[in-house]
DNA sequence: TTGTAGGCGTTATCAG
DNA sequence: CTGATAACGCCTACAA
């Protein structure tokens, strides 16, 4: 039965229980077991409950690849993000894929790293599997990706980020505008002398320019700035500051991409005899729960970014569902003050 | 062509594109094209040239589902995790996702927070996709959970644990051991006193365990203890010790069950006026980031969690392709002297 | 090296 | 409410 020419066996007894067995079992049509399955309300109550027995003697397990392919719906959304290394990405990955699942949907991770071509590649690859939708990272990609995007029809959501032009749905806030926000509440607290720890991802070079453009704005400039490779981390903010320490004036602004680096950078300036936050003062980005609990608690441009995740979720379904779902998610961010500044 | 009774139209004009359309185009079979897509080394190369023509001007794009339902492998592996909000299991996640992508195949990913039965039908929904592989966490798991793995006949790996009888192949540690481990070491430095700050999860009750045992073993006790929520985390560490500050011995040797708790442990006690290593030695577990770069950095039972994600992976990869893979492979654990001890 | 035939397991549609 | 039929798009096996 399973060794008809053409095929290789099914993998185990269980898993080659198909739905002919079931309806054979419990006396009615294949698709009568489907409807059990999938539109319960469609089927009347004696029948269905035959049908549920047969299901659990046999233990059948429905085979999504095949009602996939039939229904030409995957059930299944693909998601994106350069890492889940960092809380950056793996907090909205975490609510995401719990709100999608508590939908019925599984989600396909994909890891692009810090690389474009990267990213096309993997995008490229889970449309094959024909996803239900899609999440990406960010809001820049390049005309050849928009256009296969579009031709493949499916609702995206692009996280982290605004831009003029999204491809679909945008979740997300303006990165310049918070640099610049930082720039203004250190300007506010008297601050005259600035400096910046940022790394080189596409996002935080944006509050990076912000952050600068602004301190210009005020007639200010930076005393001393580090880039840091992306996905920055605790030992970047150490080895960040330990290369600016000698450049920073008696009381300085630090400005760092992640409250990771930020960490770092307030371990390390303590070391070097460096008081926070009366000769470095110090804001962060993101609250991860290190800036939140460590000591002093660390002041941060905060952003949850498991709401992100959550909103990702809900437009995504929404336009799944053929419901109107708004294209475009602001984010509120806001500067929390705490012992660092 | 697409407006057959029964089906939907294809997503898109690139997504409708099929491989009988590009069969034509370049005048061979359908099975043709799937070979130079599958098999290249076996098909001419003036002919493969054409055929990958076609598919270029045609933007075809493979139906991975069609293909999988067809050929009976699905590429892709399903990974189930508690959470990835904790390096614990994001470090695993990442670099395991990492290599399987390399290899061809995808990783969907499921969350199944700390309770079993959620685990359980997670498990029971994943495998409704049909993946080639499952990467499962812990190795404690139900008798019927084990019967339907068994039958569903695929490889399957457990990480981070070991046990008398894996499921199939095992990535891990004996955590018992390890707590046994740190005793000994907190014993060796001449500590008389002992505390603990673990969490409810398995495999910290384990190690907890394996602590609490061997200190038993020296014919010594605990002077305080505090159970924490499972993932445990940095506040839980601070709140914890701050509920056992009081019952401090002059001299207490801390072991935490991970290095989120042990940094949230020390952050309090200075807080507290108690000097770490001085009045409160503190062994964590995991040797994330935190502890190797807050100061002074934290002593730890050191896992790799990222080789345990690539070891999986491994083993998979080499069962799937029919080598013979170790379905034991047993993961180093050191403890790292550092500034808490 | 290439083609032909048929089926993978399910679901949309229409008929009863 | 239930059933019969015909795809969904691709790949295994075998033939040429």
């Amino acid at each position: 039965m399973n060794n008809l020419p053409g095929h290789p066996p099914g993998r185990g007894p269980g898993a080659s229980v198909k739905i002919t067995d079931v309806a054979a079992r419990a006396g009615v049509a294949p698709m009568t077991v489907s409807r059990v399955l999938n539109t319960p309300d469609r089927v009347s109550e004696p029948t269905a409950a035959r049908v549920r027995a047969a299901i659990e003697e046999l233990g059948y397990m429905p085979n999504l690849i095949a009602g996939g392919l039939s229904s030409r719906r995957s059930r299944m959304i693909a998601a994106i993000v350069p890492t889940i290394a960092s809380p950056m990405f793996s907090a909205p990955v975490q609510t995401f894929t719990d709100a999608m699942e508590q939908a019925g949907y599984h989600v396909m991770l994909a890891l692009s790293g810090y690389g474009a071509e990267s990213e096309d590649a993997q995008i490229r690859a889970v449309l094959a599997r024909r996803p239900d939708g899609l999440l990406l990272t960010g809001a820049q990609r390049s005309p050849a990706i928009r256009a296969l995007l579009r031709s493949a029809n499916l609702p995206v959501v692009e996280i982290w980020d605004t831009g003029p032009e999204p491809t679909d749905i945008l979740v997300g806030f303006d990165h310049a505008e918070m640099g610049a926000a930082v720039a203004d509440f250190f300007v506010r607290q008297g601050h005259t002398n600035f400096a910046a720890l940022c790394a080189r991802d596409p996002r935080a070079i944006l509050r990076r320019q912000g952050f600068v453009d602004r301190v210009a704005h005020h007639g200010l400039t930076l005393v001393a700035e580090r880039r840091l490779d992306a996905p920055s981390s605790i030992e970047d903010g150490r080895t960040g500051l330990r290369q600016i320490v000698g450049q920073l004036a008696p009381r300085t602004a630090l400005f760092c991409s992640s409250d990771l680096v930020a960490f770092g950078a307030m371990t390390e300036a303590r070391l070097h005899g460096v008081n926070v936050p009366e000769q470095l003062a110090i804001c962060g980005f993101g609250d991860f729960e290190v800036a939140r609990f460590c000591s002093p608690a660390i002041t941060t441009a905060r952003v949850d970014g498991g709401a992100i995740g959550a909103r990702a979720a809900e437009a995504l379904l929404a336009r799944i569902n053929g419901a109107t779902a708004e294209s475009r998610v602001l984010v509120p961010f806001e500067i929390i003050p705490r012992g660092t500044t």
